[in-house]
DNA sequence: GATACTGGTTACCTCAACGATACCGGGATA
DNA sequence: TATCCCGGTATCGTTGAGGTAACCAGTATC
């Protein structure tokens, strides 16, 4: 078995929201990035994808399953017990998780600085005149 | 100046709603590839943006003007002129859409494939016995 | 009995994105 | 006078992703 996900292993507070690239819908990113290690159960993805309700976590898991990026392996125990597992097609998508996290890396300071500058300006006259003069 | 945008640079029988890739809102990363050869007029973008209003593409480029993703420049003449450009940060995203591409094109068939597949069977049973035994 | 655990389902609600349509101001042009 | 062009605004409506809360079956344990 792989080692127990842990509970932090997102930034609650470097939320998606601020960075400009999404995979899927929005936890699918994070979803796969908890499936890189080996097959993973519901509660234990419910974890550290802190905030998802049970509805949405299903939905999410349901769509990539439709999807062909994820195969949902349920048995038939006591207690229940059902599997989620990349396929190679949802480990493609690793890759691409890895550019954005690269490009956020490098590139995301810059546009919060950007934002924070652009909202703290005073909005300056957006308009330019013909190169002669101003008052 | 640069040479006109093609009308038909994006395909809209194969638009952003199969591939899981978003780039900011829904017509960020197309703004950021019309702009890849050089500044760009509102007008100019309006076109090969099949569809968008003029509402929606005003708040996708404020939007990325906040982001220091590009530049506005108003000219005080007549008739108005008002020009978009890149950044090189938003020039910085090229990569990430490259990428996005690059996984489409790769990958993309096989998760059309698959979710096709999915829609038209007739959802077989989702349950896996134990593995113990047999029937 | 009562409660808890697993892996969900169902009904309802909210909010922001997106879109449709209409309109505007200021020249220049006819 | 009227119309066109450009770069937008204003107002309204739709849609759907996502969230909240409650509930379920089956077993097991208290």
């Amino acid at each position: 078995m792989v080692e127990p996900l842990d509970p932090e292993m997102f930034d609650p507070v470097c939320p998606s929201s601020a960075l400009p690239v999404q995979i899927g819908d929005k936890w699918t990113a994070m979803v796969v990035l908890c499936l890189e290690a080996g097959p993973r159960r519901f509660t234990e993805l419910k974890t550290p994808l802190r905030g998802v309700t049970p509805k949405v976590l299903t939905q999410t898991l349901r769509a990539m399953e439709r999807d062909g990026l994820v195969t949902r392996t349920a048995y038939d125990e006591n207690p229940p017990r059902v599997e989620y597992e990349l396929t190679p097609l949802g480990r493609s998508l690793l890759d691409l998780v890895a550019a954005a996290r690269a490009w956020s890396r490098e590139h995301l300071p810059a546009l919060l600085e950007a934002r924070a500058a652009h909202d703290s300006s005073p909005h300056a006259s957006r308009l330019k005149r013909s190169p002669d003069s101003r008052a």
